[in-house]
DNA sequence: CAATTACTAAAGCGAACGATACAAAAACCG
DNA sequence: CGGTTTTTGTATCGTTCGCTTTAGTAATTG
């Protein structure tokens, strides 16, 4: 090893995951990465790869930084029914604020089917997001504070798909009483027999 | 006038469909676009615009296809809860079936956040599906086949989130029992008080 | 200080992109 | 038929694509 980077890895790919975030991957040009990483395309490929690899690093980053770190947050800091509560409304706020939707949603589409690597991986996120919810409303249902009159496997799986919906309809109809009555919808069946 | 077309324009059409369908628009070429419709580049350009029209017709033709003649039919042939039903449980197996998913779901993610034609084409056609499910369920809240606890704007809303929701989550995790379950759970809604 | 290593910037590779120019050919109308 | 109009096949426009090469520079090691 001799000369190290000119430049920070981890702000780098923030650049790249705004650019692909924004635009989506096929409408994004490595040189557009290039730019708003300030990185030559020798630089570029030398440290990351190609662009389908530097994609998958993006979606991994962004996941662990807004996905992962969220539920884990929200575990920690919140009773079941509240953890669960949250995590819906955070979903309808932000995505009435940032127009660019949700990253893993937007690859869910645009790039998993044709690519069985981001699939996986999309695959894998998801399960992780069902796991949370499954996990929370068990704990609910122990503590008494959701009904335990559906399975946890049934209400995680309506929480899943209803983030997922959530997120489809704000990007093109971001109306915030469509979207927190769909949520509060959803969140009453932890109370319903 | 004179000369008239060689080709179908709703064949052709139906070949466009398809291809903008399974690869998405930006990763759709007008060479390939030609190539599945039998054309050469100046009668498509001819015929359709360029490529950003002939989207927008293919994307008019899907949804008369494919979403406003299944809301007619289910409309005409069924009481009003099991054309909510029904329309729910077509979803699903479609989804399980296609894996090309949802061509409006496809779009609404890929194209209309950087196309405000596209995206007042997706808005409008989403409202009709919620105009469907929301009359129904007045309908069906006034035979007396669905409860009367919630609204129908209210239920509405989530059914539409739900159809959506399912769209996004097969697309990347076609398993059976997750897609019926979200949609028993959503369904249930409909009895809940 | 060499010697080595890894970096960057600039130029450019072949291929594919969306879109057009142009002339030949085909069908209509009088 | 002849004249007009439209369609069509072909060739190609200029640009951009993902990616590589080359040449030179900057930092580390002995």
């Amino acid at each position: 090893m001799s000369r190290p980077r000119d430049f920070d890895e981890a702000t780098v790919l923030d650049a790249a995951i705004d650019q692909f975030w924004n635009h989506g991957y096929a409408a994004t040009s490595v040189r557009d990465l290039g730019e708003v990483m300030g990185l030559g395309p020798a630089s570029l490929y030398n440290a990351f790869g190609d662009k389908n690899t530097l994609f998958s690093q993006c979606l991994a980053r962004y996941l662990d930084k807004n996905m992962r770190d969220r539920i884990a947050r929200l575990e920690q800091s919140l009773p079941p029914r509240d953890a669960v509560r949250a995590f819906l409304e955070q979903t309808v706020s932000e995505s009435l604020a940032d127009p660019r939707g949700c990253m893993l949603v937007n690859a869910a589409l645009e790039v998993a089917p044709h690519d069985t690597q981001i699939n996986a991986v999309v695959a894998a996120r998801l399960e992780e997001l069902e796991s949370f919810f499954r996990g929370r409303v068990a704990a609910g249902q122990a503590d008494g504070s959701i009904s335990g009159g559906r399975t946890p496997e049934d209400l995680a799986r309506l929480l899943l798909t209803t983030v997922l919906g959530l997120r489809v309809l704000a990007r093109t109809r971001p109306e915030p009483a469509l979207l927190r009555s769909a949520a509060d919808q959803a969140l009453s069946l932890l109370d319903a027999a």
